[in-house]
DNA sequence: CTGAAAGCGCTTACAG
DNA sequence: CTGAAAGCGCTTACAG
């Protein structure tokens, strides 16, 4: 009943447990013929290495934190698949830190660190100054996913948000679309502040109004917001959110309230999760690749791991490209 | 820059390591006095015992491991978080195992046990018979989360699934309802079928005539499928759909289609997932405390690893309700 | 290419 | 109530 050790391991193979432990580890410093006798025995008791003693012993535990805001969001949970996908190529664990209440920031990076996993995916966007010294201080390499760092030193991976936001903008002008307005979060998102910068610097820049609102994560507040809304302002010609349960929540408002989505109204999303598939009409979106993110973000993470010189960490971005379906007209 | 370790509390407390260890683990068994003293030390130090060290002594290591078949499931993610809600109060951290490739779920199992968790919530509701027997044979406690498990010595938490299945689909042939279609997944799921059972009875009780489809877990496949059926078929009073992302996908196909909601068919669904608030119109539920099953999942959990002399796992159904929403005419 | 030995950072009987 | 010591299951220089 009791697990197999690697001294079963090396009793039956005849040999010691540092060849055992090398044929797992360094493999090529075994003769063939030892090497593929152990493995036979490692196959047939089905042996694996206890975590906890190899942590301990080679200082590295091949398994990575990720923290985030909360897992419900599906732009999140479809992030983490994307790091689990290339964590398991990489033969990484994942071992998940949830920091949904903002009080113990601190606490909860004290725990990342004591957990001693070799490197953490970071996808809260905004943390205190007092966490980003402890960031920053870090044993580890950090990365942070789809999300900013302020420090320079701290690599990410993300699509150009300002940039994309920009050109979307951009483009919905140039279609003669006059009042945009732009839907983004109550609390400070460094990637949706971005998204707000391009906004603004195409609208100014075209000469147009400025028009933005901010909204909780909460569908049933947003809802009473956004008839609000619709109820004592001009319709907008096009309405663009920062995450899609918003944009489709608005939408929803809109149609109950008689205006026809896209000729009355267009929406628009920038994360293209499950969401914006399900949603009646389906919502058009920046096709922000959440799940390859997430992806290559592990993939990067496990680079600086390895690299002994750490060169410099960088900012990743990925491309993006639009998926126009039914919520606008210009499919 | 290193990370302090439990000698460098005992020496500036002035006190062995055991000491320090005990006032962790044991605190009843240190005076008050240098129990102060030392709790005082490591908060000034930001002391976290290290993860693997403490695992590989103790042999316990206040992790559990979820294993899942995808996080991009709705329901799944939901779960999870109220899991991790959960864990945070009983102070376990989790590791996550997502088994998506069915082929090597006897390897994954491995690396779970090798993992060294002291518990395991499994959510894959369907596993091959080896697989069971590896279960079986854990030497840790397991639970069933939202899903069952054929062998009766293994807990699980769930609602009872044939019993509101067979209410629900006998309440909406009282409200006159005569072709109800279920649909449910192509892939075999115990709580689906059990769902299945419950539909089956309530519609042979009543002399109907059963419908049932099955289908992909692909938005774009059960599209085609539904168009499909709607255009060859003649339509259905209700359709029930064990998946919101599915019922929701017919639901827009058939508006597509022509076909009013409410007024010409009806639509519910067996989750509540947030999708059920974004959809248009939002769709009536059962509503599946999915969040609660989480959670409760993971205190059973605790709680089977802190009984000594395990009482035999039980199975535990969680209430259910129904809520209802702008799908259907019976609110 | 392989083995003996030290050590990773903790916990827990065992004495006192 | 506290300390000295063994041990958890591995890995990795160090010899040979």
């Amino acid at each position: 009943m009791d697990q197999t050790k690697i001294y079963d391991i090396a009793g039956t193979a005849g040999v010691s447990l540092a060849t055992v432990s090398r044929v797992l580890n360094h493999p090529e410093k075994v003769k063939k013929a030892t090497r593929d006798k152990v493995l036979r025995i490692i196959k047939d008791k089905g042996y694996k290495p206890n975590a906890n003693a190899r942590g301990l012993a080679s200082r590295h535990s091949t398994t990575v934190a990720v923290v985030l805001p909360t897992l419900t969001r599906a732009s999140i949970a479809e992030t983490i698949q994307g790091i689990h996908d290339s964590a398991k190529k990489f033969g990484y664990t994942l071992r998940l830190f949830v920091n949904n209440e903002k009080e113990d920031e601190r606490e909860l990076w004290s725990e990342v660190i004591a957990s001693s996993v070799d490197g953490i995916l970071f996808m809260n966007d905004e943390m205190s100054k007092e966490v980003y010294q402890l960031i920053e201080n870090t044993p580890v390499p950090v990365v942070f996913v789809n999300a900013l760092s302020k420090n320079k030193n701290i690599g990410s991976v993300s699509i150009d948000n300002e940039e994309c936001s920009y050109e979307l903008t951009k483009y919905l002008i140039s279609k003669g679309n006059k009042k945009i307005l732009f839907v983004t979060t109550e609390s400070y998102y460094a990637i949706n502040e971005q998204m707000l910068q391009g906004y603004k610097r195409a609208v100014n820049e075209s000469g147009l109004k400025e028009f933005v609102i901010q909204s909780s994560g909460k569908i049933p507040v947003n809802e009473v917001q956004f008839e609000k809304y619709l109820k004592e302002n001009e319709k907008p010609d096009v309405v663009l959110g920062v995450r899609d349960s918003m944009t489709i929540s608005f939408m929803n408002v809109a149609q109950k309230l008689g205006y026809k989505v896209p000729d009355d109204i267009q929406f628009m999303g920038f994360q293209n999760t499950r969401y914006s598939e399900l949603s009646y009409p389906k919502l058009s979106c920046i096709s922000r690749p959440i799940y390859e993110i997430g992806n290559v973000a592990m993939s990067k993470l496990t680079e600086l791991i390895k690299d002994e010189n750490k060169t410099g960490p960088s900012k990743t971005f990925l491309n993006y490209s639009i998926v126009w379906r039914d919520s606008t007209k210009n499919n």
